[in-house]
DNA sequence: CTGATGTTGTGAAAAGTATAACAGCGTTAC
DNA sequence: GTAACGCTGTTATACTTTTCACAACATCAG
């Protein structure tokens, strides 16, 4: 089983590979990774151990069979499909953002209580009504959620997709969610974040010059 | 030196003592703080010796009181002032969200390059232009910086608004920032999270019944 | 008063996570 | 060929964070 941390590491090297890699360098050593994602190499090399990677002494790790390697372990063999409730601002800058980044991750529905939106396509998917959810999860067979509904609504909705089949939630809504253990929770609460970065920002003991 | 998870539960248990703790309930213990926040009694009691609170024996902990310390110890002495750059979607979302949620987090300015949005005041926010930032972080004192920027000025900006003075960044721009070591940084990025959360929807060990 | 109950605060153990250290091995220089 | 170099894979070590376990204590019943 490999660690929560761990993997948000592989999914960063994965773009750092993708993205910040000159397209004529073919490999790279464990200490070039780690300076671009901010780690110690050890970090790196033990992260790839993980996954059961093998690089070479001397050559270090071939850019793109690493980047397939790394795609292998999280996406899986067959994308997410995704459904988002909750089309305010919020929910439509995430389902545009989305939108073809990775193929891996598919949006496949968005869900919203207000009639004007229903049935429209927004942001490039399909809108469907609130009431709707639990037949749309089971028909598309979607087991990841993106809640970016009201904090009065979130539980009640979170019960709806996790009985109708969905197994993992990114909850932006600022209410700590009560689910069955095999449901896997991620919550991105702003106030939360906001409130954590200045207690740091105040208090970091490097900077204590102000 | 209170460790960052700490944080983290410590603004949930404020959270929660404020919203979903009844207004008759004047003490309460560590289990039930526990049960609502999803951790373990031994978990509440640590946190809180962090922060030098103590309950009593048989009564537990009085909940005002206990709300006042945890603030005392992550809001700090005065509120924190807060920039926004970047007015998107998502930016736009943030800041309304954001606005008379919290008193001790003020979003006091926001940025952006459309100069058709720098001047007005946008969810009741004054937003300037982002030419000025380093002017307006200085002047206005600002210490903590929302990023909803796009992916590729993002590094530009951080480095402006570090220079300004800013000593906490939460960045929602999915690019791994490079800053000195005593700006404390949090990374939002949705793709990241959302990976990590369709990864371990597949791969929970205790549902594994698909 | 005394004993039973149920809580806190905290030292000690355990689990989880990151770093260091080094053997082993291609590669290169000569 | 062979010595030197610099990298990987992995084991061992250190550190961080969580959980356990229990003494100390307040309350209440009788």
């Amino acid at each position: 089983m490999i660690p929560d941390r761990t993997i948000e590491r592989l999914s960063l090297y994965r773009w750092l590979l993708e993205v910040r890699v000159d397209e004529s360098t073919v490999n790279l050593f464990s200490h070039q990774l780690a300076a671009m994602a901010c780690v110690t190499p050890a970090q790196v090399r033990r992260d790839l151990m993980a996954i059961g990677y093998s690089g070479s002494p001397n050559r270090g790790y071939m850019v793109k069979d690493l980047a397939k390697s790394i795609a292998k372990v999280i996406d899986g063999e067959e994308p997410a499909r995704v459904a988002l409730v909750g089309m305010g601002n919020l929910g439509r800058s995430i389902v545009s953002f989305l939108r073809g980044r990775r193929s891996a991750l598919q949006v496949v529905a968005t869900f919203d209580n207000d009639e004007s939106k229903a049935g429209r396509m927004i942001s490039g998917c399909r809108c469907y009504l609130q009431n709707s959810i639990e037949e749309v999860i089971a028909s598309e067979k979607i087991t990841v959620a993106i809640l970016t509904v009201p904090s009065e609504s979130a539980q009640e909705v979170a019960d709806i997709l996790v009985s109708a089949g969905v197994r993992g939630i990114l909850n932006y809504a600022p209410v700590p969610l009560r689910l069955p253990e095999w449901v896997y929770l991620e919550n991105r609460d702003v106030t939360a974040a906001l409130e954590k970065v200045a207690y740091f920002a105040r208090n970091s003991v490097k900077g204590n010059k102000l």
